[in-house]
RNA sequence: GGUGCGAUAGCAAAGCGGUUAUGCCCCGGAUUGCAAAUCCGGUUAGCCCAGUUCGACUCUGGGUCGCACCUCCA
Protein backbone atom coordinates (compact mmCIF):
# COMPACT_ATOMS: atom_id res chain seq x y z
CA UNK A 1 0.00 0.00 0.00
CA UNK A 2 1.16 3.47 -0.85
CA UNK A 3 2.16 5.56 1.94
CA UNK A 4 2.05 9.40 1.05
CA UNK A 5 3.61 12.56 3.62
CA UNK A 6 1.09 14.41 4.10
CA UNK A 7 1.81 17.75 4.74
CA UNK A 8 -1.67 18.75 6.62
CA UNK A 9 -0.64 15.69 9.41
CA UNK A 10 3.36 16.01 9.01
CA UNK A 11 3.20 12.12 9.07
CA UNK A 12 3.42 9.43 6.37
CA UNK A 13 -0.59 8.52 5.70
CA UNK A 14 -1.62 5.54 3.80
CA UNK A 15 -3.28 6.49 0.30
CA UNK A 16 -6.61 5.99 0.18
CA UNK A 17 -8.83 7.83 -3.20
CA UNK A 18 -11.74 9.11 -2.50
CA UNK A 19 -13.01 7.17 -5.61
CA UNK A 20 -11.75 3.75 -6.04
CA UNK A 21 -8.98 3.30 -8.42
CA UNK A 22 -8.52 7.22 -9.29
CA UNK A 23 -6.57 9.44 -8.12
CA UNK A 24 -6.97 13.52 -9.10
CA UNK A 25 -3.99 15.62 -8.10
CA UNK A 26 -3.28 19.10 -9.08
CA UNK A 27 0.29 20.62 -9.07
CA UNK A 28 1.30 24.66 -9.08
CA UNK A 29 3.14 25.17 -12.07
CA UNK A 30 4.71 27.58 -13.82
CA UNK A 31 4.26 31.61 -13.90
CA UNK A 32 5.52 32.46 -17.51
CA UNK A 33 7.65 35.42 -18.19
CA UNK A 34 10.94 33.62 -18.05
CA UNK A 35 12.87 29.85 -18.90
CA UNK A 36 12.34 27.65 -16.16
CA UNK A 37 15.70 27.00 -13.74
CA UNK A 38 16.16 23.62 -12.13
CA UNK A 39 14.37 24.14 -9.38
CA UNK A 40 11.20 24.00 -12.01
CA UNK A 41 12.95 21.09 -13.30
CA UNK A 42 12.44 19.45 -10.00
CA UNK A 43 8.99 20.24 -9.48
CA UNK A 44 8.06 18.81 -12.93
CA UNK A 45 10.28 15.73 -12.61
CA UNK A 46 8.77 15.06 -9.28
CA UNK A 47 5.09 15.33 -9.80
CA UNK A 48 5.72 13.50 -13.28
CA UNK A 49 7.44 10.71 -10.81
CA UNK A 50 4.77 10.61 -8.64
CA UNK A 51 2.10 10.37 -11.78
CA UNK A 52 3.68 7.67 -13.20
CA UNK A 53 4.31 5.19 -9.96
CA UNK A 54 0.22 6.46 -9.28
CA UNK A 55 -0.30 4.79 -12.98
CA UNK A 56 1.65 1.82 -12.66
CA UNK A 57 -0.09 1.50 -9.70
CA UNK A 58 -2.83 0.54 -11.55
CA UNK A 59 -4.64 4.01 -10.72
CA UNK A 60 -6.77 6.15 -13.23
CA UNK A 61 -5.08 9.84 -13.07
CA UNK A 62 -6.84 12.64 -13.57
CA UNK A 63 -3.16 15.21 -13.36
CA UNK A 64 -3.73 18.99 -13.82
CA UNK A 65 -0.13 21.18 -13.60
CA UNK A 66 -1.32 24.67 -14.11
CA UNK A 67 0.15 27.64 -15.85
CA UNK A 68 0.00 30.87 -14.28
CA UNK A 69 -0.34 33.21 -17.37
CA UNK A 70 -1.49 36.35 -15.71
CA UNK A 71 0.42 38.68 -12.70
CA UNK A 72 2.25 41.21 -12.16
CA UNK A 73 6.10 40.08 -13.27
CA UNK A 74 3.94 38.72 -16.13
CA UNK A 75 2.84 42.30 -16.77
CA UNK A 76 5.85 43.95 -15.97
CA UNK A 77 8.15 41.97 -18.49
CA UNK A 78 5.64 42.47 -21.13
CA UNK A 79 5.75 45.77 -20.77
CA UNK A 80 9.48 46.27 -20.70
CA UNK A 81 9.82 44.24 -23.78
CA UNK A 82 6.83 46.22 -25.91
CA UNK A 83 5.14 42.83 -26.04
CA UNK A 84 1.46 41.72 -25.61
CA UNK A 85 0.94 38.88 -22.15
CA UNK A 86 -0.33 36.54 -24.66
CA UNK A 87 2.81 36.40 -26.99
CA UNK A 88 4.75 36.74 -24.06
CA UNK A 89 3.36 33.94 -21.89
CA UNK A 90 3.17 31.95 -25.09
CA UNK A 91 6.60 32.10 -25.80
CA UNK A 92 7.41 30.65 -22.49
CA UNK A 93 4.87 27.93 -22.00
CA UNK A 94 6.49 26.37 -25.53
CA UNK A 95 9.98 27.08 -23.96
CA UNK A 96 8.75 25.11 -21.15
CA UNK A 97 7.27 22.23 -23.09
CA UNK A 98 10.56 21.99 -24.54
CA UNK A 99 12.00 21.83 -21.20
CA UNK A 100 9.72 19.11 -19.85
CA UNK A 101 9.84 17.13 -22.83
CA UNK A 102 13.98 16.88 -22.83
CA UNK A 103 13.77 15.59 -19.12
CA UNK A 104 11.28 13.01 -19.84
CA UNK A 105 8.71 14.72 -18.05
CA UNK A 106 5.25 13.58 -19.44
CA UNK A 107 2.14 16.13 -19.83
CA UNK A 108 -0.48 16.35 -17.28
CA UNK A 109 -3.90 15.52 -18.29
CA UNK A 110 -4.76 18.99 -18.13
CA UNK A 111 -2.73 21.98 -18.11
CA UNK A 112 -4.84 25.24 -17.66
CA UNK A 113 -4.38 28.73 -18.36
CA UNK A 114 -5.41 31.45 -15.72
CA UNK A 115 -6.67 33.85 -17.93
CA UNK A 116 -8.93 31.00 -19.26
CA UNK A 117 -10.68 30.54 -15.93
CA UNK A 118 -11.78 34.13 -15.19
CA UNK A 119 -15.22 33.34 -14.96
CA UNK A 120 -15.39 30.43 -12.63
CA UNK A 121 -12.84 32.70 -10.61
CA UNK A 122 -15.25 35.80 -10.52
CA UNK A 123 -17.85 32.50 -9.29
CA UNK A 124 -16.09 31.26 -6.73
CA UNK A 125 -14.95 35.41 -5.05
CA UNK A 126 -19.23 36.07 -5.28
CA UNK A 127 -19.72 32.76 -2.94
CA UNK A 128 -16.74 33.80 -0.90
CA UNK A 129 -18.59 37.24 -0.48
CA UNK A 130 -21.88 35.18 0.05
CA UNK A 131 -20.42 33.08 2.63
CA UNK A 132 -19.00 36.96 4.38
CA UNK A 133 -15.02 35.71 3.42
CA UNK A 134 -14.73 38.30 0.97
CA UNK A 135 -15.03 42.25 0.96
CA UNK A 136 -14.51 45.12 -1.30
CA UNK A 137 -11.90 47.06 0.36
CA UNK A 138 -11.75 50.99 -0.44
CA UNK A 139 -9.22 50.58 -3.26
CA UNK A 140 -11.26 48.70 -5.00
CA UNK A 141 -9.65 45.70 -4.26
CA UNK A 142 -11.43 42.52 -3.22
CA UNK A 143 -9.75 41.00 -0.13
CA UNK A 144 -10.12 37.31 1.57
CA UNK A 145 -10.39 38.58 5.45
CA UNK A 146 -8.60 35.91 7.26
CA UNK A 147 -9.98 35.90 10.66
CA UNK A 148 -13.86 34.98 9.24
CA UNK A 149 -12.22 31.13 8.48
CA UNK A 150 -11.86 28.81 11.44
CA UNK A 151 -9.29 27.18 9.97
CA UNK A 152 -6.53 29.19 8.50
CA UNK A 153 -2.94 28.05 9.03
CA UNK A 154 -3.62 24.53 9.85
CA UNK A 155 -1.85 23.79 6.46
CA UNK A 156 1.43 25.26 7.57
CA UNK A 157 1.07 25.20 11.41
CA UNK A 158 1.15 28.98 11.89
CA UNK A 159 -1.30 31.01 14.12
CA UNK A 160 -2.82 34.01 13.12
CA UNK A 161 -1.19 35.47 16.07
CA UNK A 162 2.33 34.17 15.13
CA UNK A 163 2.18 35.06 11.91
CA UNK A 164 1.16 38.71 12.72
CA UNK A 165 4.19 38.80 15.21
CA UNK A 166 6.25 38.05 12.12
CA UNK A 167 4.97 40.82 9.84
CA UNK A 168 8.37 42.49 7.86
CA UNK A 169 6.06 44.12 5.23
CA UNK A 170 4.24 47.71 5.83
CA UNK A 171 0.68 46.97 5.77
CA UNK A 172 -1.18 47.84 2.43
CA UNK A 173 -3.72 50.29 4.04
CA UNK A 174 -6.96 48.87 2.44
CA UNK A 175 -7.03 45.76 4.19
CA UNK A 176 -9.49 45.03 7.17
CA UNK A 177 -6.58 42.70 8.50
CA UNK A 178 -2.54 42.72 7.80
CA UNK A 179 -3.13 39.33 6.76
CA UNK A 180 -5.85 39.58 4.34
CA UNK A 181 -5.12 38.01 0.75
CA UNK A 182 -6.00 39.75 -2.65
CA UNK A 183 -8.92 37.54 -4.76
CA UNK A 184 -9.82 40.73 -6.78
CA UNK A 185 -7.48 43.60 -8.29
CA UNK A 186 -8.59 46.74 -9.40
CA UNK A 187 -7.83 47.94 -13.15
CA UNK A 188 -5.05 50.82 -12.84
CA UNK A 189 -5.32 53.03 -15.97
CA UNK A 190 -1.99 52.93 -16.92
CA UNK A 191 -2.88 48.86 -17.64
CA UNK A 192 -3.27 47.48 -21.05
CA UNK A 193 -6.77 46.47 -21.76
CA UNK A 194 -5.40 42.79 -22.53
CA UNK A 195 -5.27 42.77 -18.87
CA UNK A 196 -8.86 43.85 -17.64
CA UNK A 197 -11.87 41.84 -17.27
CA UNK A 198 -15.04 42.76 -16.26
CA UNK A 199 -16.43 41.72 -13.04
CA UNK A 200 -19.23 43.06 -10.68
CA UNK A 201 -16.69 45.05 -8.32
CA UNK A 202 -15.36 46.62 -11.84
CA UNK A 203 -12.70 45.95 -13.87
CA UNK A 204 -9.73 43.81 -12.70
CA UNK A 205 -7.78 40.75 -12.64
CA UNK A 206 -7.30 37.73 -10.36
CA UNK A 207 -4.84 37.82 -7.62
CA UNK A 208 -3.07 34.28 -7.76
CA UNK A 209 -4.33 32.24 -5.08
CA UNK A 210 -7.66 32.43 -6.31
CA UNK A 211 -6.69 30.90 -9.73
CA UNK A 212 -5.76 27.20 -8.45
CA UNK A 213 -8.59 27.51 -6.21
CA UNK A 214 -10.78 27.64 -9.42
CA UNK A 215 -9.14 25.89 -11.64
CA UNK A 216 -8.78 22.68 -9.24
CA UNK A 217 -12.47 22.21 -8.26
CA UNK A 218 -13.72 23.24 -11.87
CA UNK A 219 -11.34 19.99 -13.32
CA UNK A 220 -11.44 18.15 -10.52
CA UNK A 221 -14.30 18.94 -8.24
CA UNK A 222 -14.50 20.79 -4.91
CA UNK A 223 -12.87 17.80 -2.75
CA UNK A 224 -9.88 15.99 -4.73
CA UNK A 225 -6.72 13.52 -3.53
CA UNK A 226 -3.60 15.25 -4.40
CA UNK A 227 -2.45 18.79 -4.13
CA UNK A 228 1.49 19.54 -5.03
CA UNK A 229 3.68 22.16 -5.26
CA UNK A 230 7.24 23.27 -4.10
CA UNK A 231 8.10 24.09 -0.43
CA UNK A 232 8.01 27.49 -0.62
CA UNK A 233 3.96 27.46 -1.66
CA UNK A 234 3.21 25.90 1.74
CA UNK A 235 2.53 29.21 2.98
CA UNK A 236 0.52 31.07 2.35
CA UNK A 237 -0.13 30.22 -1.58
CA UNK A 238 -1.47 26.97 -0.13
CA UNK A 239 -3.12 27.75 2.85
CA UNK A 240 -4.84 30.66 1.30
CA UNK A 241 -6.17 28.01 -1.53
CA UNK A 242 -7.72 26.16 1.47
CA UNK A 243 -9.33 29.02 2.99
CA UNK A 244 -10.81 30.41 -0.59
CA UNK A 245 -12.04 26.39 -1.61
CA UNK A 246 -13.08 25.45 1.83
CA UNK A 247 -14.49 28.86 2.56
CA UNK A 248 -16.62 28.60 -0.67
CA UNK A 249 -17.64 25.06 -0.85
CA UNK A 250 -17.94 24.73 2.62
CA UNK A 251 -16.18 20.70 2.53
CA UNK A 252 -12.83 19.24 2.13
CA UNK A 253 -10.99 20.69 -0.16
CA UNK A 254 -8.00 18.31 -0.57
CA UNK A 255 -6.82 15.06 1.41
CA UNK A 256 -3.01 15.14 0.83
CA UNK A 257 -1.10 17.85 0.08
CA UNK A 258 2.80 17.39 -0.97
CA UNK A 259 5.67 19.29 -1.24
CA UNK A 260 8.59 19.10 -2.81
CA UNK A 261 12.52 20.12 -1.50
CA UNK A 262 14.55 22.98 -3.36
CA UNK A 263 17.11 23.00 -5.00
CA UNK A 264 19.87 24.55 -3.94
CA UNK A 265 24.01 26.08 -4.83
CA UNK A 266 26.51 26.64 -2.11
CA UNK A 267 23.61 25.41 0.35
CA UNK A 268 21.15 28.20 -0.44
CA UNK A 269 17.90 28.20 -2.25
CA UNK A 270 17.92 28.20 -5.73
CA UNK A 271 15.69 31.58 -6.05
CA UNK A 272 14.92 34.18 -8.86
CA UNK A 273 14.89 36.73 -6.07
CA UNK A 274 19.00 35.58 -4.94
CA UNK A 275 19.62 35.26 -8.71
CA UNK A 276 21.63 31.98 -7.95
CA UNK A 277 19.60 29.88 -10.84
CA UNK A 278 20.61 28.24 -13.72
CA UNK A 279 17.85 27.33 -16.52
CA UNK A 280 16.96 24.01 -17.16
CA UNK A 281 18.41 25.27 -20.96
CA UNK A 282 21.62 26.25 -19.29
CA UNK A 283 22.39 22.54 -17.56
CA UNK A 284 21.15 20.79 -20.73
CA UNK A 285 24.48 22.21 -22.66
CA UNK A 286 26.49 21.06 -20.57
CA UNK A 287 24.72 17.63 -19.41
CA UNK A 288 22.31 14.97 -21.18
CA UNK A 289 18.80 15.79 -19.99
CA UNK A 290 18.68 12.30 -18.58
CA UNK A 291 21.14 12.74 -16.27
CA UNK A 292 19.50 15.61 -14.32
CA UNK A 293 16.40 13.83 -14.40
CA UNK A 294 19.00 10.94 -12.85
CA UNK A 295 20.44 13.38 -10.38
CA UNK A 296 16.64 14.56 -9.58
CA UNK A 297 15.31 11.55 -8.43
CA UNK A 298 18.27 9.70 -6.75
CA UNK A 299 17.41 11.82 -4.02
CA UNK A 300 14.23 11.59 -2.32
CA UNK A 301 11.78 14.41 -3.42
CA UNK A 302 11.52 15.96 0.13
CA UNK A 303 15.14 16.57 0.94
CA UNK A 304 17.13 19.46 -0.05
CA UNK A 305 19.11 19.08 -3.10
CA UNK A 306 22.32 20.39 -3.95
CA UNK A 307 23.06 21.41 -7.54
CA UNK A 308 26.72 21.36 -8.69
CA UNK A 309 28.91 20.37 -11.62
CA UNK A 310 30.25 17.56 -9.45
CA UNK A 311 27.33 16.18 -8.40
CA UNK A 312 26.24 15.58 -12.00
CA UNK A 313 29.59 14.61 -13.03
CA UNK A 314 28.63 11.72 -10.45
CA UNK A 315 25.02 11.22 -11.58
CA UNK A 316 26.40 11.01 -14.89
CA UNK A 317 29.17 8.39 -13.80
CA UNK A 318 25.82 6.71 -12.09
CA UNK A 319 23.95 6.19 -15.03
CA UNK A 320 26.80 5.08 -17.15
CA UNK A 321 27.16 2.20 -15.26
CA UNK A 322 23.32 0.96 -15.39
CA UNK A 323 23.42 2.07 -19.26
CA UNK A 324 26.66 -0.24 -19.38
CA UNK A 325 25.02 -3.20 -17.80
CA UNK A 326 22.04 -2.69 -20.56
CA UNK A 327 24.27 -2.60 -23.44
CA UNK A 328 22.74 -4.97 -26.50
CA UNK A 329 18.88 -5.18 -24.48
CA UNK A 330 16.48 -3.92 -27.09
CA UNK A 331 14.74 -0.39 -26.74
CA UNK A 332 11.15 -1.70 -25.90
CA UNK A 333 8.89 -1.81 -28.65
CA UNK A 334 6.96 1.21 -29.61
CA UNK A 335 3.71 2.34 -30.01
CA UNK A 336 1.65 0.54 -27.02
CA UNK A 337 1.08 1.94 -23.48
CA UNK A 338 3.45 3.55 -20.80
CA UNK A 339 7.13 2.94 -20.85
CA UNK A 340 8.04 -0.61 -19.23
CA UNK A 341 4.29 -1.12 -18.71
CA UNK A 342 2.71 -4.68 -19.13
CA UNK A 343 6.82 -6.14 -19.02
CA UNK A 344 6.95 -5.66 -15.21
CA UNK A 345 6.26 -8.72 -13.20
CA UNK A 346 5.39 -7.48 -9.77
CA UNK A 347 5.81 -10.42 -8.55
CA UNK A 348 10.27 -11.12 -8.87
CA UNK A 349 12.39 -9.69 -6.03
CA UNK A 350 13.71 -6.90 -7.44
CA UNK A 351 10.68 -5.69 -8.18
CA UNK A 352 8.86 -6.11 -4.88
CA UNK A 353 12.01 -4.55 -3.37
CA UNK A 354 10.80 -1.72 -5.65
CA UNK A 355 7.78 -1.47 -5.15
CA UNK A 356 8.23 -1.17 -1.70
CA UNK A 357 10.30 1.44 -2.13
CA UNK A 358 8.43 3.48 -3.97
CA UNK A 359 5.12 2.63 -1.79
CA UNK A 360 7.41 3.84 1.26
CA UNK A 361 6.98 8.02 0.14
CA UNK A 362 7.82 7.66 -3.32
CA UNK A 363 11.33 6.60 -1.70
CA UNK A 364 13.39 6.87 -5.07
CA UNK A 365 16.63 6.39 -4.03
CA UNK A 366 15.94 3.35 -2.51
CA UNK A 367 14.34 2.07 -5.93
CA UNK A 368 17.41 3.40 -7.57
CA UNK A 369 19.57 1.30 -5.54
CA UNK A 370 17.59 -1.60 -6.53
CA UNK A 371 18.35 -0.56 -10.08
CA UNK A 372 21.81 -0.75 -9.17
CA UNK A 373 21.86 -4.14 -7.73
CA UNK A 374 19.57 -5.66 -10.96
CA UNK A 375 22.47 -3.91 -12.40
CA UNK A 376 24.97 -6.15 -10.32
CA UNK A 377 23.15 -9.02 -11.10
CA UNK A 378 22.79 -8.45 -15.03
CA UNK A 379 26.42 -8.29 -15.15
CA UNK A 380 26.97 -10.78 -13.13
CA UNK A 381 24.75 -13.70 -14.78
CA UNK A 382 24.61 -12.02 -18.61
CA UNK A 383 21.13 -12.86 -18.20
CA UNK A 384 19.13 -10.57 -20.60
CA UNK A 385 16.05 -11.39 -18.56
CA UNK A 386 17.67 -9.47 -15.65
CA UNK A 387 19.08 -6.75 -18.01
CA UNK A 388 15.20 -6.48 -19.48
CA UNK A 389 13.29 -6.06 -15.75
CA UNK A 390 16.35 -3.10 -15.04
CA UNK A 391 15.26 -1.94 -18.03
CA UNK A 392 11.20 -2.33 -17.21
CA UNK A 393 12.00 -1.46 -13.96
CA UNK A 394 13.74 2.08 -14.43
CA UNK A 395 11.37 3.03 -17.34
CA UNK A 396 8.50 3.22 -14.38
CA UNK A 397 10.88 5.89 -13.05
CA UNK A 398 11.12 7.48 -16.88
CA UNK A 399 14.54 6.28 -17.05
CA UNK A 400 16.77 3.97 -19.09
CA UNK A 401 14.64 4.01 -22.03
CA UNK A 402 16.96 4.92 -24.58
CA UNK A 403 19.45 2.51 -26.52
CA UNK A 404 21.97 1.98 -24.55
CA UNK A 405 24.64 2.72 -27.10
CA UNK A 406 23.00 5.89 -28.42
CA UNK A 407 23.38 7.45 -24.43
CA UNK A 408 27.13 5.98 -24.01
CA UNK A 409 27.93 7.26 -27.45
CA UNK A 410 25.83 10.36 -27.37
CA UNK A 411 26.89 13.84 -27.19
CA UNK A 412 29.67 14.30 -30.23
CA UNK A 413 28.39 17.99 -30.77
CA UNK A 414 30.02 19.44 -28.66
CA UNK A 415 33.64 19.58 -30.47
CA UNK A 416 34.07 16.08 -30.39
CA UNK A 417 35.64 13.72 -32.63
CA UNK A 418 32.60 12.65 -35.03
CA UNK A 419 31.69 8.63 -35.19
CA UNK A 420 33.21 8.05 -38.42
CA UNK A 421 37.01 9.04 -37.49
CA UNK A 422 36.29 7.08 -34.39
CA UNK A 423 35.52 4.02 -36.61
CA UNK A 424 38.50 4.81 -38.90
CA UNK A 425 40.70 5.02 -35.67
CA UNK A 426 39.61 2.12 -34.23
CA UNK A 427 40.03 0.21 -37.21
CA UNK A 428 43.79 1.40 -37.43
CA UNK A 429 44.11 0.06 -33.97
CA UNK A 430 42.34 -3.43 -35.10
CA UNK A 431 44.58 -3.62 -37.68
CA UNK A 432 47.82 -2.69 -35.31
CA UNK A 433 46.85 -5.47 -32.86
CA UNK A 434 46.43 -7.73 -35.54
CA UNK A 435 50.25 -7.26 -36.17
CA UNK A 436 51.02 -7.50 -32.54
CA UNK A 437 52.00 -3.63 -32.61
CA UNK A 438 50.72 -2.42 -29.23
CA UNK A 439 53.01 0.80 -29.55
CA UNK A 440 50.91 1.90 -32.28
CA UNK A 441 47.63 0.54 -30.97
CA UNK A 442 48.27 1.92 -27.73
CA UNK A 443 49.01 5.76 -29.18
CA UNK A 444 45.76 5.12 -31.00
CA UNK A 445 43.74 4.33 -28.10
CA UNK A 446 45.34 7.43 -26.30
CA UNK A 447 44.67 9.61 -28.96
CA UNK A 448 41.31 8.78 -28.90
CA UNK A 449 41.12 8.92 -25.07
CA UNK A 450 42.36 12.78 -25.15
CA UNK A 451 39.72 13.10 -27.39
CA UNK A 452 37.13 11.51 -24.64
CA UNK A 453 36.44 8.53 -26.01
CA UNK A 454 36.95 5.21 -24.26
CA UNK A 455 37.74 2.10 -26.03
CA UNK A 456 36.05 -1.26 -24.49
CA UNK A 457 37.74 -4.56 -26.26
CA UNK A 458 35.21 -7.85 -25.82
CA UNK A 459 34.96 -10.84 -27.12
CA UNK A 460 33.15 -9.45 -29.73
CA UNK A 461 35.20 -6.76 -30.68
CA UNK A 462 36.19 -2.88 -29.99
CA UNK A 463 33.73 -0.69 -28.58
CA UNK A 464 33.42 2.89 -27.37
CA UNK A 465 31.97 5.06 -25.53
CA UNK A 466 32.41 8.58 -24.68
CA UNK A 467 33.50 9.52 -21.17
C1' G B 1 11.21 36.98 17.22
C1' G B 2 7.50 32.82 15.62
C1' U B 3 7.10 28.05 13.06
C1' G B 4 9.00 23.82 10.62
C1' C B 5 12.82 20.57 8.57
C1' G B 6 17.60 18.49 8.72
C1' A B 7 22.75 16.83 10.66
C1' U B 8 25.12 9.34 8.03
C1' A B 9 31.76 7.45 5.76
C1' G B 10 36.46 11.53 0.92
C1' C B 11 31.72 13.14 -2.04
C1' A B 12 26.44 12.07 -2.82
C1' A B 13 22.39 9.53 -0.58
C1' A B 14 18.68 5.62 1.88
C1' G B 15 16.67 1.91 5.11
C1' C B 16 16.88 -0.16 9.82
C1' G B 17 16.62 -1.04 17.73
C1' G B 18 20.96 -6.25 16.88
C1' U B 19 22.34 -8.99 10.50
C1' U B 20 26.16 -5.85 3.18
C1' A B 21 22.22 0.02 1.65
C1' U B 22 23.43 2.06 -3.07
C1' G B 23 26.52 5.20 -6.63
C1' C B 24 31.24 7.80 -7.36
C1' C B 25 36.30 7.86 -5.27
C1' C B 26 40.29 4.77 -3.01
C1' C B 27 43.02 -0.19 -2.09
C1' G B 28 43.75 -5.61 -3.32
C1' G B 29 42.56 -9.76 -6.63
C1' A B 30 40.35 -12.05 -11.24
C1' U B 31 40.03 -10.87 -16.39
C1' U B 32 43.02 -8.19 -20.42
C1' G B 33 48.96 -7.95 -24.79
C1' C B 34 48.28 -3.46 -21.72
C1' A B 35 43.84 -0.92 -20.71
C1' A B 36 38.61 -0.04 -20.35
C1' A B 37 34.23 -2.43 -18.89
C1' U B 38 32.84 -6.35 -15.69
C1' C B 39 33.29 -9.66 -11.49
C1' C B 40 35.19 -10.94 -6.38
C1' G B 41 37.04 -8.82 -1.86
C1' G B 42 38.37 -4.57 1.23
C1' U B 43 39.08 0.55 3.71
C1' U B 44 36.32 5.05 5.19
C1' A B 45 30.03 6.32 8.88
C1' G B 46 26.22 8.11 11.78
C1' C B 47 27.28 16.53 15.18
C1' C B 48 27.81 16.74 20.89
C1' C B 49 25.91 15.31 25.90
C1' A B 50 22.67 12.52 28.79
C1' G B 51 18.71 8.77 29.16
C1' U B 52 15.69 4.23 27.83
C1' U B 53 17.43 -0.86 26.43
C1' C B 54 20.71 -7.03 27.08
C1' G B 55 21.91 -3.93 22.74
C1' A B 56 20.92 2.71 19.45
C1' C B 57 23.14 5.54 13.62
C1' U B 58 17.95 4.13 14.49
C1' C B 59 13.74 5.71 20.44
C1' U B 60 13.48 10.02 24.41
C1' G B 61 15.40 14.74 26.46
C1' G B 62 18.93 18.75 26.16
C1' G B 63 22.62 21.34 23.35
C1' U B 64 25.30 22.91 18.85
C1' C B 65 25.19 23.88 13.79
C1' G B 66 22.68 24.32 8.95
C1' C B 67 18.40 25.34 5.95
C1' A B 68 13.53 27.03 4.96
C1' C B 69 8.80 29.67 5.66
C1' C B 70 6.61 34.04 8.12
C1' U B 71 7.27 39.21 1.31
C1' C B 72 7.02 37.35 -4.99
C1' C B 73 9.18 32.49 -5.42
C1' A B 74 8.79 25.38 -7.54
Amino acid sequence: MLRIYNTLARDKQDFKPIEANKVRMYVCGMTVYDYCHLGHARVMVVFDMVYRWLKASGYDVNYVRNITDIDDKIIKRAAENRESIHTLTQRFIDAMHQDADALGVQRPDHEPRATQFVPQMLEMIAQLEKNGLAYLAADGDVNYAVRKFDGYGKLSGKSLEDLRAGERVEVASDKNDPLDFVLWKHAKDSEAEEVKWDSKWGKGRPGWHIECSAMGSELLGKHFDIHGGGADLQFPHHENEIAQSEGAHQCQYVNYWMHNGFVRVDNEKMSKSLGNFFTIREVLKKYDAEVVRFFILRAHYRSPLNYSDQHLDDAKGALTRLYTALKGVPSPTSGRGIEGEGVVDWNAPYAQRFKSAMDDDLNTPEAVAVLFDLANEANRSQSEQAAAQLKALAGVLGLLQRDAQEFLQGGSSDGGMDDSAISAQIEARIAAKKAKNFAEADRIRKELLEAGVVLEDTAQGTSWRRA
